[in-house]
RNA sequence: GGAGUGGUGUCCGAGCGGUUUAAGGAGGCGGUCUUGAAAACCGUUGUACCGAAAGGUACCGGGGGUUCGAAUCCCCCCUGCUCCGCCA
């Protein structure tokens, strides 16, 4: 016995670092499911029959993709599988004579066929995989195609402000930031943060732990209201998912934690988790729309983000966030993209915090995105003044849906890819610093909005006296 | 984490090297019969890929191996259940 409250063997080591090596331990079951038979023939005949639009929309998100190589490897596909399967076809046709009465002089020779063909097989085999793995890599980089009304531009700035809502916050006094507000009113504490865990991290305290509480109860009570299904998902998910929803876990320029030592991520949203839940399956099409609503924790690695708008909650490596995920009809996802949209402005008109909404251009989109709408609320201590992106729902169309295998059943009884959608109910950080910097009052006390206080049973949070 | 035991088509459930091109049920669909229905009987019944088509190939949890030939034998992994251990 002891009275020693260490664990009775070594914690598993949960390194924030990429993984170790190209594809290490990675299985294959999932990939194989997902991908290699994964539709890729609508997929491949799309690209093979627009070929100019495909380079066009690939220019157009200034990223970097070869749409003849696809054209050129699928080609070398077709045929490695066609030698294939004669010569399987064959081997099955030896392995039948064999079963009937045979002369040994016969006999023998079948076998000797059959030898031949079992070393051809092998050999077409690894070709074929070959192939069928740079094909996929390949077809991996092709960005989904974007919505011909979406904004043509590189950055956030060519973005298209389409609509605002209220009007930015003004003070009789010099508003604070949410930094010297959650200081002053001991709700966030940075330094701590960086002590224990690095960079970027933060605790909340006192009442800005029930606020995020708040907030998300607020979020899940309203979506759950509109029919969504309410979720806890899990925080890591393994890189499959990860890449069925368009991210990629690895590399310099990822935003993704994976662990060292597991085919694991920390999600960077629950848009992983709730778009992987129905992965390989095929949906009930009276099922449809399906509307999921999941609480997690989101990590950033933030790489390289060390910039102006470094400071405070804005840019962080973990987050609380609720997040809209839908599956619907091809012919819905238009409408459904409008009703998210419609449930984010709803949300901040709630909190009484002022807004506009963008029209994300193709350079902004990501490669899973097919049109995207960001929110943008007022931030009063953001370079004296500035709206800054608090919420975001994409259509996905069925980018995701054909990496993660996921279909419906049609009326002609053909399995058919569903389209799929995601949105920001609530990030709570950003949420937070919108409402610290909007609500302040010339003390620094911050009032909860109206929407808020039954969720967070106080009115006010005041300044603290320092301890 | 340890031990035991399973994972077969939409479902249940046989098969344990070539008579299985996966038996037999159930369900679904179509038909016969019937005033209608039920019953009975007959037929049909998945997914993906290659191919202009005819047709072919693959799939019995996943991967690899043995063999002329694997659902069937061997190895590894995943996963369900039962028990033990640990733990919130």
């Amino acid at each position: 016995m002891s009275g020693s409250i260490q664990p009775s063997r070594p914690a598993r080591q949960l390194e924030f670092t990429r993984r170790p090596g190209p594809d290490a331990g990675r299985p294959i079951a999932l990939a194989a499911l997902f991908f290699y038979h994964a539709g890729t023939m609508l997929d491949l005949k799309f690209i093979k029959d627009n070929l100019d639009a495909v380079r066009r929309n690939i220019e157009n998100r200034f990223m970097k993709a070869d749409p003849e190589l696809v054209v050129r490897l699928s080609d070398e596909r077709s045929a490695a599988i066609q030698a294939l399967d004669e010569k399987r076809r064959r081997r099955n046709e030896v392995a039948a004579l064999m079963k009937g009465k045979l002369d040994e002089p016969a006999r023998a020779a079948l076998i000797a066929e059959g030898k031949s063909l079992k070393d051809d097989i092998s050999a077409l085999e690894s070709r074929a995989e070959t192939v069928e793995k740079e094909l996929a890599d390949a077809m991996s980089r092709i960005p989904n195609m974007a919505h011909p009304e979406a904004p043509v531009g590189k950055e956030d700035k060519d973005n298209l402000e389409v609509k605002r809502v209220g009007t930015p916050t003004k003070f009789d006094f010099e508003p604070r930031d949410h930094v010297a507000l959650g200081a002053l009113l001991d709700v966030l504490d940075f330094d701590a943060g960086t002590k224990v865990t690095g960079t970027k991290f933060y605790f909340l305290k006192n009442e800005g732990v029930i606020l995020e509480m708040a907030l998300m109860r607020f979020a899940m009570d309203r979506l759950m209201a509109k029919g969504f299904m309410p979720f806890s998902t899990p925080d890591l998910a393994k890189t499959e998912i990860l890449e069925g929803i368009g991210f990629n876990p690895r590399g310099a320029e990822s935003n993704i934690y994976a662990l060292a030592e597991e085919d694991l991520c920390l999600i960077g949203t629950a848009e992983i988790t709730l778009g992987g839940y129905y992965a390989g399956q095929v949906l009930d099409k009276a099922d449809l729309p399906l509307k999921l609503v999941g609480v997690s924790h989101c990590f950033r690695r933030e790489a390289g983000a060390a910039g102006q708008f470094s400071k405070g909650l804005y840019r962080v490596h973990q987050f609380t966030k609720a997040e809209m995920f839908v599956y619907c009809l091809p012919e819905d996802s238009g409408k459904l993209h409008e009703e998210l949209r419609l449930i984010e402005e709803e949300i901040f008109t709630a909190l009484d915090i002022p807004f506009r909404v963008v029209d994300t251009c193709t350079g902004d989109l990501g490669a899973p995105a097919y049109r995207k709408w960001d929110l943008e609320a007022w931030m009063p201590g953001r370079n004296g003044g500035e709206w800054g992106e608090v919420t975001s729902t994409s259509n996905c169309t069925d980018f995701q849906s054909r990496r993660l295998n996921v279909r419906y059943k049609d009326d002609d009884g053909k399995n058919k890819f569903v389209h799929g959608l995601n949105g920001t109910v609530l990030a709570c950080s950003r949420a937070i610093v919108a409402i610290l910097e909007n609500f302040q009052e010339a003390d620094g006390s911050v009032r909860m909005p109206k929407a808020l206080v039954p969720y967070t049973g106080f009115e006010l949070i005041r300044p603290k006296a320092k301890r």
